[in-house]
DNA sequence: TTATTTGCAAACGGTTTGCCGATTA
DNA sequence: TAATCGGCAAACCGTTTGCAAATAA
């Protein structure tokens, strides 16, 4: 599952064209390339989009992320209402610092094994979650 | 902490004209009034509150729904992005039906207490979360 | 009375869309 | 070549806001 967003679209049956490979390139590289837990909105991708081909315009960028995320690429998120994020769907939760915004992600099965059980217990199949813990930051020691 | 919405106003200092009246009677009445999984947007609360006071305006609902959560009486949620939904400050979480749009409230000590786990493990003390576990009913049987 | 609140309508900001020329498979 | 895509600018829609009249304390 550690395929590029390439190759998922290729195996998706997602065409591929130069716009969509650059945006694909974008947010595969935001994390290593600027920090771990970079999570930029559209805007922002837009932004670093146009660095690398300044004639995309943002419709193509909302276009194709809602395109990847249809495709079960991406997944969307709306940490703070009034700006989606996207990123690869590998499903983590987060630890969100209220004070600075930084962003951990995280995953922890027993959780997840839990989740499953209170689903089940409601007579439903888990098809997916979301879940957020917002906390600060203990004082060192 | 069962106090009436109203009362939660008095005891923060939150000036209560008709208008918060009724807006918070709608929303307390919300949850019989309409079953058990009602999370009427702010749209449809405007509707509620209209056949009331035809007079209210929709701009004093969305500046009383933000006023109440600000002192803490309401949560906002943002199941779909587009239309956020406020409820009662109580500290549940939610299990949606993708199928029907149906939401059942539940709470699970466990999972709350390993949530506070995880948090701790990176350094964090848990301030607030949000689960949300999306799911399809089981045939019966 | 004085600060606050409300209704109205216009503005706002993120997102979507219609049109038509450009590009992909 | 046929179907799809992308750029542009306008439209959309939930939400916010400036203003002047109305109201709470």
């Amino acid at each position: 599952m550690s395929d590029t967003i390439e190759q998922k679209c290729l195996s998706k049956g997602v065409k591929l064209t130069e716009q969509r490979k650059i945006i694909a390139k974008v947010i595969s590289e935001s994390k290593e390339a600027y920090g771990k837990s970079d999570h930029p909105d559209v805007d922002e991708l837009y932004n670093r989009v146009s660095k690398i081909d300044p004639k995309i315009s943002i419709a193509t960028v909302y276009r194709t992320v809602k395109l990847f995320e249809e495709a079960g690429i991406l997944v969307k998120h709306d940490f703070k209402a009034g700006k989606a994020r996207y990123e690869i769907n590998d499903d983590h939760n987060h630890l969100i610092d209220i004070k600075t915004g930084e962003i951990i992600e995280f995953v922890d099965q027993e959780i997840e094994k839990l989740q499953k059980k209170v689903a089940e217990k409601y007579g439903y199949t888990l098809v997916d979650h979301k879940l957020e813990l917002y906390g600060v930051k203990k004082k060192p020691q």
